[in-house]
DNA sequence: ACCTGAACACCGTTCAAGT
DNA sequence: ACCTGAACACCGTTCAAGT
């Protein structure tokens, strides 16, 4: 049996969303464009008529997710003027990060690209609409932006989680042999593990740690609005 | 004229820090085991004699950074008990951000490894010492590592940064689209302009901003500190 | 013990050629 | 207008072979 032609032309909108599809499925590296294509019962060489080259898909899949997010919170409702800013910013923030969670490879992309999509642009320009609705100066809200950082659009790099990686990974030995290179940092693992000891651990960078750190900037700048 | 043998045998130790050079004076993307072969006068595949493999590079190239992050704040002094916890953390900070500007390309590095390398838990176990000299304790400590995020070792990943790029880049017809599509960007960066017309811009995702982030966290930690 | 040449599988991308 | 086959330059990596 040989190959069929594909029912349904290409486009750079399907190219897209295949892109999205393959990364979903098998993570960011799996994103190739003889993979891309198979997903389209294409050849490799035939995307290039609808995109100009990989990083054109990058920054498309990009926007595409950024769409994704602002629909999502597109649908948030609910006061933003005065005091109320920090409620809705919160929530807007929480909705770009469920979307987020759905493509976990996401993020890393964001990252690499430069130019700034326009569905970004659209998130941001909101955001700072709520940050007005409170009463921030544009400077202010600059600044806010500036200290939110990753975490204004759901996520939050870490460089070292101390607890990923199941807690049974980690033998006595180890462990010993970590209380005396690092005290302070088996001090607070033998802390959470006493705090949670029924916990499976793995599972520290997760909701509560944003929001924990979420928090406390959303706290520092309503000081900043209240003056 | 023919190759010589090289003078200095290969090391795992010279590999690294020749990956350094090579990154440090073409970028990260300029870091294949070819040109770093050449590098070191040798070929590519006498590499893998020193190390397992490319992955075993950026591990060690990580580890190498960080080791000059700890070197360079081993150097600071000044008090940590009580209040001054947050002087002395804050100093710490922007230290570990002033070896990372000299590798712009670690920082991207920096977060596609997993596993976290030695110098890395070192790193961060001095810094929760500090804490700890303050009176946090390790479950409050635990939570402000990951309020910092990536800040705690220098740097801080924006998505989309406002000025980046020249502002005479954007030419009046752009700026008028844009205030259309995006008021409180355009809004805001109308503001910025204003209060700094003699400014070149393309300069804000820098060391002010990366301080205000900062000692907005650390402001909201000396709180929860203080109870 | 340490280094290398030839080779492999896999990238992104070009280009002339097919329908 | 849209798609493809063959080919190119470049990856990381293996392995048998050199000294």
């Amino acid at each position: 049996m040989k190959a069929q032609a594909p029912r349904v032309p290409l486009s750079r909108e399907r190219v897209l969303r295949a892109a999205v599809r393959v990364a979903d499925e098998g993570g960011i590296e799996a994103l190739t464009m003889r993979r891309l294509a198979d997903e389209l019962g294409a050849e490799a060489m035939s995307l290039y008529y609808h995109v100009a080259k990989k990083d054109d898909i990058l920054d498309g899949v990009v926007d595409l997710i950024a769409s994704e997010i602002n629909e999502t919170v597109g649908q948030l409702a609910g006061p933003s003027a005065g005091a109320a800013w920090k409620a809705a910013v919160r929530r807007r923030i929480l909705a770009a990060r469920e979307v987020l969670l759905r493509h976990p490879w996401a993020p890393a992309v964001f990252e690499t690209r430069a130019a700034a999509s326009p569905a970004i642009l659209r998130y941001y320009d909101e955001l700072l609409g709520l940050m007005r609705d409170g009463g921030f100066s544009y400077d202010q809200a600059h600044h806010a932006l500036h200290a939110l950082g990753s975490r204004a659009i759901g996520f939050s790099q870490e460089l070292f989680t101390p607890t990923s990686g199941a807690a049974g990974d980690v033998d006595q030995a180890t462990m010993d042999m970590m209380a005396a290179q690092f005290p302070h940092l088996a001090g607070m693992l033998a802390d959470i593990v006493h705090d949670d000891p029924a916990s499976t651990l793995g599972w520290c960078d997760d909701q509560e740690e944003f929001e924990f750190g979420l928090d406390l900037i959303l706290d520092g700048l309503e000081r900043v609005r209240a003056g």
